[in-house]
DNA sequence: CTTTCAGCCTGGGCGC
DNA sequence: TGCGCCCAGGCTGAAA
């Protein structure tokens, strides 16, 4: 579930159910999150909880004049952050169930590590082992611009396009120069500008660079205010779960009819990663 | 320098 | 029921 909107979504969720909470203890049932000194926690308080680039970052404060504490956490592929407030029984485990449906349903075998607040427990679930949990002193930057940020404007877009190789989809996934497109945006940001996705990304005009400094800035906000994107099997929906695929033109539609011409949708591989477009309306 | 491409993991889904 | 393959919202690092 982690790009942008989603990180989004999971960071500002999360904000108002462990702000304020002091951290009691830790812990990895997961050999692969072992790295930090996870007991440097222990007794701090969660100041808030934030979204950079495509992590969820939550800041601890420094008790006694030390300095905060940076928790971060990458979701890539298939990490989920759930709260669990500290109620009977029953009740906690549908919580955890309903605060977000994906097509992996949450299992105790992807449970990987839990963080015991005052009054509950952080968990994170990751069916496959990809995600990232790390402890910095200072908040790492994004590398590249934020694109719902003050710096993000046509110009400054233009000026990381002109040097740009290859084409462009598999620039608009370079965190290094726009942090926080992922695979789906990619596809239905260039629908959006009705460029295709096969451009060298060099070669794009000053309209199109502002048809796309837009679209971006426009589906990602879009998705964000309908809590992102959930691939689900469930028909069943809580008020937390992504709803932004309804609003998805291309991405995952291989051979249904173009929303715009009705000629059906194409799928082609970049860089081992699906694009979806339409070979009419897009050029 | 670029670009490709296997690898990291754990399945679900499909064709045979 | 099983086997082999392809697929998956991300990213790294080695090879070409």
């Amino acid at each position: 579930m982690p790009e942008l909107p989603e990180v989004e979504t999971v960071a500002r969720q999360l904000d108002p159910l462990i702000r304020g909470r002091r951290l009691r203890s830790v812990e990895i049932l997961d050999s692969r999150l072992a790295g930090p000194d996870w007991s440097a926690l222990s007794g701090r308080r969660i100041l808030r909880s934030f979204r950079s680039g495509k992590q969820v970052a939550l800041e601890f404060d420094g008790p006694r004049g030390r300095q905060s504490l940076y928790l971060t956490v990458h979701l890539r592929m298939t990490g989920r952050l759930i709260w669990v407030p500290s109620v009977k029984g029953k009740a906690a485990e549908a919580v955890a169930r309903d605060a977000y449906r994906y097509k992996v349903p949450l299992s105790d075998k992807s449970l990987r590590a839990r963080f015991r607040l005052e009054g509950g427990e952080l968990r994170f679930y990751d069916h496959r082992r990809f995600g990232v949990i790390e402890l910095h002193e200072l908040l790492p930057e994004p590398p590249g611009l934020e694109p719902l940020g003050p710096g993000f404007t046509a110009a400054r877009l233009a000026e990381l396009l002109a040097g740009a190789k290859g084409e462009i989809k598999p620039w608009l996934l370079r965190q290094d120069r726009i942090a926080g497109i992922g695979n789906i945006y990619a596809s239905e940001i260039l629908f959006a500008c009705a460029i295709d996705p096969r451009r060298a990304a060099g070669s794009l005009s000053a309209a199109e660079i502002k048809l796309l400094h837009r679209h971006t800035q426009r589906i990602l906000k879009l998705a964000i205010k309908h809590c992102g994107t959930t691939f689900s099997d469930f028909q069943d929906t809580t008020g937390s779960t992504g709803g932004f695929q309804r609003f998805l033109k291309v991405y995952g539609r291989e051979g249904e009819a173009c929303p715009a011409c009705g000629r059906p949708l194409e799928r082609l591989v970049q860089q081992q990663r699906s694009s979806f477009h339409c070979l009419d309306c897009q050029r």
